[in-house]
RNA sequence: CGGGAAGUGGCGUAGUUUGGUAGCGCGCAGCGUUCGGGACGCUGAGGUCGCGGGUUCAAAUCCCGCCUUCCCGACCA
C-alpha cells in the first residue's frame, strides 16, 4: 500500500496566519503551506509543484470540454513574436508596452528585429489567420491555444498576477459582428460562468467592462468576478469582441457570398492559472485550503490510525470501493507519524472527506467521515462508508457554492449615490451596485481615488447589458485584485 | 519605480550596537517506545552568514555598491 501524495511535512497549523488578522499572510502562508506554488528564481516567476498542478490540470481537462463543445480546436503558436507585430494596433501597443520582454539577442548576436515574448497572441494570431481565411467559407474559424504568457509585473503575487503565467487564450474569426459578438458572450457564459459555478463553485458576477477597463485594443469586454473572502472581486475570467480593428492592421479578409471583400470580426478570451488563486481565497478558511469535489486531486483520504491488519484490510477494502465508484482516494498509512500531524496535513490540503479508520470502532464495525468544509464528524458502518462518502462528496459541492454565494449576496450593498456606494465598498468591505448613470463620465476617477474600480456593469435583472447606457444598467463597484 | 522593513543549515530565528573558531527550535536521517487531534527518548547529517568590493592581524558583525523578499503606494486584462 503506498501514496503517491503525503500530508505535508514540515507544517503547523497555527503558522497559518488568520484570515481576519492580514489577509494577504493568510494567503501566503496557504499557498506555501499546501505545497501549491512558490516563487521562481527570477522575480515575478512561479514554481507550481505537483499539487497545484494537479489542480491546474482539473480546472484544464473542465475548460478544453467545454471550449471545444463550443466548437474551437486546439493549435498552438509560437512564443516568440516580432516586435514589429505589437505596433500595428495602437491600443494594444500602448496597452502591453510597459510590461513586454523583448528579445534581444539570439545565437550570441543581436537580432535584426527584437522579439516578444507573448504577453498574449492576437497579432501573431491574425497574421496566420489573414493566410488561412479566403472565403465566408472558412469562416467561423475558432481556434484555442494552451500556452504560457509573460506579462512584466511589478507587484507579482502567486497565481493572482505573476510575470509567466499559463493560460488558454480563444481566437475567433467570424462573418459579421453579430456573430462575434454572440460567441464571445457563448463562451462567457456556457464556457467560463459554467466552469465557475459549476465546477468551481464559485459564484460570478458577469457582465460588461467599461471603456477605461476594457483589454488594449478590444471594442468590448465582457468579464466573470468572482468575490474573495476579504470582499475584494477577482477577475477570473474575461470575453473581449475585436471588432475589425487587428483584422485591418493584419488584412484578414474574406469575400463574402456575394463576392465583396470585407474584414472579418473577431473575439479573444482568456483564463489562466489565476483560477488557483480565485479557488483558494474563495473556499479557503483558517484551517487551510478547502477544494471543491470536482477539483481536488484527491477527493477523499483513507487514514489508518495505527499499525494493525485489520485496519489495513479495511482501508483496502474502502481504497478499492472508492475507486470502483470513481473516487480519486488515497489511503494515508503513514502511522508512523502521529495521528494528529496527519489529519492537519490534509486538513490544510483541503482534502474534502476524510475516512479514519481505528481500531476501537472497527471493533463495532464503524469508520469515521469528516467533511473539510463544515469539520463535521461521523461514525458510520463500514459496509455503508463507500456509499455516504460518494454522496457527501456531491453535497459538498453544492454547498460550498451555496455557501460562497450567500457570503457574496450578504456583501453586496445596493447603493443610491456615488459617495453612499463608496462608503459602503470599503466600509461593508464588498461590492456596491449603483445606476451607471451615475458613475458614467467622472465616476470612475472619484472611485480610483478611493481604490475602487467598476468590476463590471450588469442589468436590472441581472442579465448582460447589450446597450452601451442603458438606463437600468447597474454598476458593480469594489476592490480588486 | 517611490516610501518602509528584512536577508544567518529546508523553515523560523539568536548573535551585529561593543569585530576574535556560528548557536537554538522545528524539520530531516537511523534506532526504539508510542499511535482516535501536531507524542517521546537516544544517535546523526546539514551553513562560502544574499552577492561583489573595501577597511583590518582578524568581518555574520564596520564602510560602499548590487540583488532578492515582504508591506504601503503608483502601475496593471
Amino acid at each position: 500500500m503506498s501514496t503517491s501524495t503525503k500530508a505535508p511535512k514540515g507544517t503547523k497549523a497555527s503558522s497559518i496566519t488568520p484570515q481576519q488578522e492580514d489577509f494577504p499572510r493568510w494567503y501566503q502562508d496557504v499557498v506555501s503551506k499546501t505545497e501549491l506554488a512558490e516563487n521562481g528564481p527570477v522575480r515575478g516567476t512561479m514554481v507550481i509543484r505537483p499539487y497545484g498542478y494537479a489542480i491546474w490540470e482539473r480546472i484544464q481537462n473542465e475548460l478544453d470540454k467545454r471550449i471545444k463543445a463550443a466548437g474551437a480546436q486546439n493549435a498552438y503558436f509560437p512564443l516568440l513574436i516580432p516586435e514589429s507585430y505589437l505596433h500595428r494596433e495602437s491600443e494594444h501597443v500602448e496597452g502591453f508596452s510597459p510590461e513586454l520582454a523583448v528579445v534581444t539577442h539570439g545565437g550570441g548576436k543581436k537580432l535584426e528585429e527584437p522579439a516578444v515574448v507573448r504577453p498574449t497572441s492576437e497579432t501573431i494570431i491574425n497574421a496566420y489567420f489573414a493566410k488561412w481565411i479566403q472565403s465566408y467559407r472558412d469562416l467561423p474559424l475558432l481556434i484555442n491555444q494552451w500556452a504560457n504568457v509573460v506579462r512584466w509585473e511589478l507587484r507579482p503575487r502567486l497565481f493572482l498576477r505573476t510575470t509567466e503565467f499559463l493560460w488558454q487564450e480563444g481566437h475567433t474569426a467570424h462573418a459579421s459582428a453579430e456573430e462575434a459578438r454572440d460567441y464571445a458572450i457563448k463562451i462567457l457564459q456556457t464556457v467560463y460562468e459554467d466552469l465557475m459555478v459549476d465546477v468551481m463553485a464559485v459564484p460570478v458576477t458577469t457582465g460588461r467592462k467599461t471603456a477605461k477597463e476594457r483589454f488594449p485594443g478590444a471594442e468590448e469586454s465582457w468579464t466573470c468576478e468572482g468575490m474573495m473572502r476579504d470582499g475584494k472581486a477577482l477577475q477570473m475570467g474575461t470575453s473581449h469582441e475585436l471588432g475589425q480593428r487587428f483584422s485591418k492592421m493584419f488584412g484578414t479578409t474574406f469575400q463574402t457570398s456575394d463576392g465583396i471583400e470585407t474584414h472579418v470580426w473577431q473575439t479573444s478570451w482568456g483564463v489562466s492559472t489565476r483560477l488557483l488563486g480565485a479557488l483558494i481565497m474563495a473556499h479557503g478558511d483558517d484551517d487551510g485550503l478547502c477544494l471543491p469535489p470536482k477539483l481536488a486531486p484527491i477527493q477523499a483520504v483513507i487514514v489508518l490510525i495505527s499499525p494493525d491488519s485489520d485496519i489495513e484490510t479495511v482501508g483496502i477494502q474502502l481504497l478499492r470501493e472508492l475507486k470502483g465508484k470513481g473516487c480519486r482516494v488515497e489511503v494515508d498509512s503513514d502511522t508512523h507519524i502521529s495521528y494528529g500531524r496527519r489529519v492537519t496535513g490534509w486538513e490544510i490540503k483541503g482534502v474534502p472527506i476524510r475516512i479514519e479508520i481505528g481500531k476501537r470502532e472497527l471493533g463495532a464495525g464503524n469508520v469515521t467521515i469528516a467533511l473539510r468544509d463544515t469539520g463535521e464528524k461521523q461514525s458510520i458502518p463500514v459496509a455503508s462508508a463507500s456509499a455516504v462518502a460518494m454522496d457527501a462528496l456531491s453535497s459538498m459541492q453544492h454547498r460550498m457554492f451555496e455557501q460562497a454565494r450567500s457570503f457574496r449576496d450578504e456583501h453586496t450593498y445596493p447603493a443610491t449615490t456615488l459617495e453612499d456606494a463608496i462608503a459602503k465598498a470599503i466600509e461593508g468591505k464588498g461590492f456596491a451596485t449603483i445606476p451607471w448613470s451615475l458613475v458614467r463620465g467622472k465616476g470612475e476617477e472619484e472611485l480610483a481615488k478611493e481604490g475602487l474600480t467598476v468590476r463590471c456593469l450588469v442589468a436590472e435583472n441581472g442579465s448582460l447589458p447589450i446597450g452601451i447606457d442603458d438606463d437600468d444598467t447597474l454598476a458593480v463597484i469594489a476592490k480588486a485584485y
